[in-house]
DNA sequence: CAGGAGCCTGAACGACGATTCAATCGCGCC
DNA sequence: GGCGCGATTGAATCGTCGTTCAGGCTCCTG
């Protein structure tokens, strides 16, 4: 995941990922059968653990607004100490090509979405059902354009693009998701890396 | 242009490109000097159709409402008859991965972006000079955010993705479009292909 | 009509990189 | 202690392109 994210798709060699690996270009086929094969593998455990840790942390908050900052703030691609949140966004924008193309690429790269849009309508809907939203909203209808928000926004911040960095892209999603949702701003404001490191 | 949007970036050969053109392989290289070469002329001169036609297309319409209703329609991936707007979309999705690592790349794409943004918000100031829009929207925060509203929907469309269709991403765009604008729905509702094929 | 300048091509050439293979190594098991 | 088996590797192999090259074709010009 490391080398392709580094590297691109197209570029990224077998003898690269041994390297990578400190092993043997053989051995790396030996075990993945064929560069297709590791390449798929590669992509699949990104967009699984991903979700798993999206899953795992949402899980742990009982607010639905906290739940949707959350949200936002993993959705963000921030390429700082942390961890490589950018790659995850790196590895889709390399995906994506392939997914155009290649079937099942382009079936895994479907359902990832769904998931994500699934996701965020399950915040949407448990916070209406709270109270803490504005109940006049269809949760798939937000989902649909927040998702695409968040992608097109996304996909800025990791092109680096100098007018939207990462503080600008969480502001600006919470911004929407506040006007839209109908909730206050600053509701206790945005978990802070003290609190996202107590919970890992 | 045709064959990158068809194989991918990454499987064109000068062969195919020369095959679809119906001249040997040596003579693309004669003219373009390398593949290298090939592919970013093809991805600039895709790009500068593209802001051509919009350039074009707007500049015939005098209400401003029609102007980001245009902007609209010319930003979703028909894959229908008219004419091949989903190859446009397909093209960024294979220049966004090389954007990453190609300095000149990632440039071109960074000014087409901005050139984007820029007419977005450009129409929204007509409009708000023109009084058709509403004056309290920020016209590039708005474009910001609808940029990158479009990117995200058009990305899910140009997938194929069954719960996003050309038809329904461009319904999201507008209902966005009106109520953040204020401006009402069906103002005279949407040019249609007849009228599309007369200013051509 | 001869000369030359582009235009165009088929046939090498070479590099690169995935894949294969035979050989080695380490180690638990009889 | 020898055996067998999975792990591991360096060294071929093999295809696939990008690129180069030497020459032919056409058409314009003097």
């Amino acid at each position: 995941m490391a080398v392709i994210a580094e590297k691109g798709l197209g570029a990224t060699r077998i003898a690269d990922v041994a390297a990578r690996a400190q092993v043997s270009a053989a051995l790396v086929l030996y075990y993945f059968g064929s560069k297709e094969g590791l390449l798929a593998e590669a992509l699949t455990l990104a967009d699984d653990r991903f979700y798993l840790r999206v899953f795992h942390d949402l899980s742990e908050l009982d607010s639905a607004i906290a739940r949707l900052l959350r949200l936002i703030q993993l959705a963000c691609p921030l390429k700082g100490a942390p961890d490589r949140t950018g790659d995850d966004w790196v590895l889709w924008v390399e995906l994506w090509p392939r997914a155009l193309r290649d079937r099942d690429a382009g079936r895994k790269r479907e359902a990832m979405d769904r998931r994500w849009r699934a996701t965020i309508a399950d915040v949407v809907k448990g916070g209406q059902a709270l109270g803490e939203f504005s109940s006049e909203l269809d949760p798939d209808d937000f989902a649909l354009r927040f998702a695409a928000l968040i992608d097109g926004l996304a996909l800025q911040v990791v092109m680096r693009d100098s007018e939207v960095t990462p503080d600008r892209m969480r502001a600006v999603c919470e911004e929407v998701a506040a006007r839209e949702l109908g909730f206050g701003r600053r509701y206790g404001g945005f978990p802070d890396e003290k609190e996202a490191a107590k919970s890992t």
